[in-house]
DNA sequence: TGGTAATGTCAACAAGGCTGACGTATTCTG
DNA sequence: CAGAATACGTCAGCCTTGTTGACATTACCA
């Protein structure tokens, strides 16, 4: 099917090869964000609140400013979407005790119920998709999307999982 | 955790690892769409312009109801796009010949200049990552990436890719 | 000829980005 | 201690890109 006997092994860099990754990346990204929007819809709610209820979840008691750096958005693109999870009893925001300027973020028992939810959806397509490519698949696939992040979003993405268990 | 220290070779199954692939996903996706970005807020153009122009340079002579199915937008929304396109002439909208009603799609000198700007700097990016992860992580990407899309969107993936040469 | 399909377009709306400006605590620093 | 800097919230306005709904035109087809 492909030669690797000769000189072969920079094939997989070739133009079409490159664009079979880009549009594998179009395509997929939006099965990875369609169940999970399915759920928003319901409760009327987009994906901005789930990537915040996701990196709240994931760092209770985040500050906005770290929150801020980690989504990439403007302190009033992610205030718009905060007030609202806040005014509907998903998240607490509660002035910082060493330093009284923060905002320490969590979820409440309904916000974390909904995150569940959602990320409850989205893990089993992730289930789906590892069990159908393997584990060797795996690895290569999340090395591709780390090579592929900017440096200070791979920065912040390791410091995410670095305190996760074994398995790469 | 969990200790599947026995049957661990489920070990990639679990939620720690799951989530590392959805973070992943999140984090790349910023960089994957980047440079592009970049490119096109210069020229006034977004995302949906850059999607378009890639599918039209893929498939020339394609029809807007083709363009449809492969974007999942509505027509509405794709029109608003491809009027600016066809407007500021990098896009030629011709009346089907066979069908008179179809509108096929294909790209002006200056459209093809644009789009291979943009996917130059798309293809810089992946290239470099899949040489940073190497042949058989790309291997592993891909299968996952596939088997993360919905039916019909790995259906178009394929059709989209089945024409290419070696090398999966 | 009537039904259906493909396309374009108008209007209205919403989410979620953005910039700029301003206000208010609070903390840090010279 | 005064002033600068930081963290946060908010108002106003703008843009892109998605949505629905309605309607017109043209053309194919049974």
């Amino acid at each position: 099917m492909d030669d690797r006997a000769g000189g072969e092994s920079l094939l997989f860099l070739t133009d079409d090869q490159l664009r079979k990754g880009i549009e594998a990346m179009f395509f997929a990204y939006r099965g990875f964000t369609a169940d999970p929007d399915r759920i928003l819809a319901e409760k009327g709610y987009g994906r901005a609140h789930h990537r915040a209820l996701h990196f709240i979840n994931r760092s209770p008691g985040t500050t906005v400013n770290n929150l801020l750096n980690t989504l990439g958005v403007t302190k009033q693109s992610l205030n718009r979407v905060l007030r609202s999870l806040i005014e509907d009893g998903l998240v607490v925001s509660a002035i910082g005790t060493r330093d009284k300027r923060e905002r320490h973020l969590t979820l409440t028992e309904e916000g974390r119920a909904l995150e569940q939810a959602l990320s409850n959806a989205q893990r089993a397509r992730m289930r789906a998709a590892y069990k159908a490519a393997g584990p060797e698949a795996v690895l290569g696939f999340r090395a591709v999307l780390e090579a592929m992040m900017d440096a200070d979003m791979r920065r912040q993405y390791r410091k995410l999982t670095e305190t996760l268990g074994p398995g790469v």
